[in-house]
DNA sequence: GAATCATGTAACTTGAGTTGATACGTGATT
DNA sequence: AATCACGTATCAACTCAAGTTACATGATTC
């Protein structure tokens, strides 16, 4: 299967919310993105169905953020985004009637549900506010202005 | 993608190979694995790379255990897989400009590499000896003989 | 109220990678 | 010499995110 980036994608797209003062079109955010404006609207769905985001519609309209940062884990983002399947790999066929199998298979499941469960934990001491730290602690230390969100040739300050 | 059944399959594998007197053909355990010759062959083609299992070809060939199931652990047989990609999920394009896009990359990577490694860690602590127990203990539990391996129908006795 | 902007959504194509299937070469046994 | 079985290459099938295009709907502006 193909790689799904929606989570870091949408991370992203938080982040730039966060710094703007006029709400976000798809297709700014598509360029922020590096990608379009109906992978966006259908990307971010999720984000405005669990609260997190809102979009309106019409002049002057587009994404903005619902909540502060600090009240949104990523755990919170990788829900909304309907928790996609987490692995590429699989733990068998569970209807099978080799007591063999089943024991592999279970053997395996035991190893990507803690997995799993690590990484949800992980998610979950993580909130976007921690995650901007980051970036405005990087800013400063490149001498960079923490206002200055022209990250590409000034093309969307 | 595709879901990645190897893991799982291969363990299924070992479990039969251990149990058998003689070699058991890639046909035989295509037959146990619901699948064949062909993936039998291409799949456990790394597991004789690293020792895991012998090969012999012509008249009474096969494949047999090159060392007791008590001493491969999960790991073990997920490292001469190759070490399949384990996520579905992505942590972004790392070769970005923008310093908000490496903060969400950075945060999503760090909880898959948390989640790996308790993969791999889980994966560690068992043997292959482990989960044959499982499945001998699964046996008594339901009044079989552990000597019977006639899963379906005696077709691989 | 007409034009424009922007979301909402559907339909189709593309791309990556395991799996399934077939074929054929090579070595070992009988 | 015939047969068995592995070793390997090739090709099609399937899955699902991502890319793309198109169009309907609602909100704003003039």
């Amino acid at each position: 299967m193909r790689q799904d980036n929606r989570l870091p994608r949408v991370l992203h797209a938080l982040l730039h919310l966060n710094e703007m003062t006029n709400p976000a079109t798809s297709d700014q955010l598509a360029g922020m993105l590096n990608t379009n404006a109906a992978v966006v609207r259908r990307t971010m769905s999720g984000l405005r169905e669990q609260g997190l985001v809102t979009s309106m519609k019409g002049h002057g309209g587009g994404w903005f953020l619902a909540k502060p940062l600090s009240e949104i884990t990523l755990a919170d983002v990788y829900e909304a985004l309907g928790a996609p399947r987490l692995f590429a790999l699989g733990c068998g066929d569970d209807t099978s009637s080799c007591l063999m199998e089943q024991a592999a298979n279970s053997a395996t499941a035991k190893a990507l549900q803690a997995a799993s469960d690590t990484f949800i934990a992980s998610l979950s001491t993580v909130t976007m506010a921690d995650i901007a730290k980051d970036f405005e602690a990087k800013m400063l230390e490149l001498g960079l202005p923490t206002n200055d969100f022209s990250y590409q040739s000034g093309k969307y300050k």
